[in-house]
DNA sequence: ATGCCTGAAGGGTTCAGA
């Protein structure tokens, strides 16, 4: 089972480089954030083309700012939108959308930026955040949470620790923050497979900061300890930063193996060329 | 240049993003 998660800024714009990631890359759920439309105007855009791909979809989305989405293709149920006792700013924002999803409870969330440290917004991100550590808590044993979480884990999630020194992202409070979220159990499944590698999600669109590789990992795959287990692949899809038209955030790529019990929902076809060929493709 | 790019809303500019 392939989990991706990937933070288009405005799914509007992005339309003609979505669907030909979906094509390529193939996912079975997709956690999307920055969609920036309303939930009427999502299915409006997209439905039928997601529908042709096998995905069904649960969006939570608003006009103008924030949306998220889950696609799948492995089963959708149990769809909550919003975070149930999350604060405001000052009313509640399309910021978080959970559903089951081929046996694991999957969480697409959009955190809020903070702004400023100590500013009104950052202590708005401390509550969001303390607020999905408690739904994160109760939750079950198989879940993950995928999204952009607007905190840089580590100084060396970003490309210059010196020049963040007091900005939001990488204050202590927010890594508190992220490591309460840990402290239940979920893993950073990118960081445990690459520990050293310089790894980005996110390049600001100015001054050439992607073809000079300076940027900030803050798109995170967090996973409890049984859907870790079963991690063979976790890589940040950098083709898709490149190109016409790109989003300034990189997708998140996780590949599972099947759950120990064999529940994976409905069985994706093999692709049509290895069942003709009956041979591993070439590349 | 102290918001360098991009997107959205709304209106000929301003705010937000990280």
């Amino acid at each position: 089972m392939r989990i991706a998660t990937w933070n288009v800024n405005s799914v509007k714009q992005r339309v003609d480089r979505l669907l030909p990631w979906l094509d390529e890359r193939a996912p079975d759920v997709v956690c999307l954030q920055e969609l920036k439309v309303t939930d009427e105007a999502f299915h409006h855009l997209l439905g039928d083309a997601l529908a042709a791909r096998g995905y069904q979809v649960a969006v939570h989305g608003q006009p103008s700012w924030n949306g998220v989405a889950i696609l799948s293709r492995v089963g959708l149920t149990d769809i909550v939108a919003g975070l149930p006792g999350g604060p405001g700013f000052p009313d509640q924002e399309a910021r978080l959308v959970s559903a089951t999803c081929g046996g694991i409870a999957v969480r697409s969330v959009y955190v809020p930026n903070g702004r400023v440290p100590d500013s009104e917004h950052y202590r708005y991100k401390l509550e969001w955040l303390e607020t999905l550590h408690e739904l994160v808590a109760a939750g079950p044993a198989d879940q993950v949470v995928c999204g952009d979480v607007n905190i840089a884990p580590a100084d060396q999630d970003v490309f210059d620790p010196a020049a963040y020194v007091g900005q939001t992202h990488v204050t202590a409070p927010e890594r508190a923050a992220l490591q309460r979220l840990h402290d239940t159990g979920l893993r950073d499944v990118v960081r445990d497979r690459w520990p050293e590698q310089r790894i980005f999600t996110y390049w600001d669109y100015r001054a050439g900061m992607f073809h000079k590789d300076l940027g900030m990992r803050i798109d995170l795959v967090l996973a409890s300890d049984p859907v870790a287990e079963r991690v063979r692949a976790a890589w940040v899809d950098r083709q898709a930063r490149k190109g016409k038209g790109p989003s300034d955030h990189a997708p998140v790529i996780v590949d599972l193996d099947e759950a120990p019990d064999g529940d994976i929902g409905p069985v994706v076809p093999p692709p049509s060329r290895i069942a003709k060929t009956g041979r591993i493709p070439q590349a």
